[in-house]
DNA sequence: TTGAGGAGTATGCAAACGCATATAGCTGCC
DNA sequence: GGCAGCTATATGCGTTTGCATACTCCTCAA
């Protein structure tokens, strides 16, 4: 194995790690009311969607398939917690957005989980070095740089 | 919301965003074969240990719930690729570790596996960004800082 | 305008998951 | 020494997931 390819190995180890470490931590509190982990997920997505989106584009932000995707916004739906409607521009398309209640919903379960997070990561990290990963973070979401 | 609590949390969601977009990537690779990419994870956790370990132990690596991990070791041990053993100090313990066929297995799935984490990283950041994300990972990794 | 090919979403089905709990073994206090 | 309570692993069961594919609608070229 070369350098470069170790080096970028061990940075990709660490990084799952951390995220395994922390998504364990965050499961474990009772922050979560009805909603799964997942399912806050794609509710906390549409909160920050300006209008309604796509299945299609909410899955580009979600790791999950498609289909599985497709049945937990039914169960979203089924809940009361988000709205479909079909896409006057494209009569394939399905645009999902949250309701009311599934605004408020998803925040009063982000207050709780913000605080959480701060509380998990701030222990551990400086703000500079918060802003560093930050950066380096969004650098590596970028799709297909090629 | 407090100023380190949105820096915190927006280098949370740059850390979860980027692990999104890199697992959906591999995913998509026909790298796996046999393995799912959880049970390839058990056995690259296991391909680092020295010596059989717990399911326990195991446990603290993995992002799965202990009955689920303790399936999917079944489904290894099935396949031939791992074995459990009693542990002689303590009955309750099972001690897994890979075998020949698992070490191999492991081995030809990890080296292509490396070369695409290699592509899709080293694409994105600098040698020195990789270090640098590396030490912060590490320390976000830590547990229970309190 | 029509039909071939493609994109977006949903559904059938088997596999895998999480939660609750059972089982087996350890530990420590009386 | 024996029982209460704890830890480690496994199992029952309902839910969720992924894969394959169906279905619907769009696009584009002849």
């Amino acid at each position: 194995m070369a350098g470069g390819t170790r080096l970028a190995n061990t940075a990709w180890e660490a990084l799952m790690a951390a995220h395994a470490t922390l998504m364990k931590e965050f499961a474990a509190e009772r922050t979560w009311q009805e909603l799964s982990m997942r399912e806050y997920d794609v509710a906390y997505t549409l909160s920050k969607c300006p209008a309604p989106i796509s299945v299609t584009e909410l899955h580009r932000h979600v790791l999950l398939s498609q289909p599985a995707l497709s049945r937990l916004v039914d169960r979203l739906a089924e809940q009361g917690l988000v709205e479909r409607a079909p896409d006057p521009s494209d009569g394939r398309v399905v645009l999902v957005s949250l309701t009311a209640l599934g605004r408020d919903t998803q925040r009063t379960i982000g207050r709780q989980h913000a605080r959480s997070v701060a509380r998990a990561v701030t222990s551990r990290l400086s703000p500079a070095e918060l802003g560093q990963l930050e950066t380096l973070c969004r650098k590596l979401a970028r799709r297909n740089p090629e």
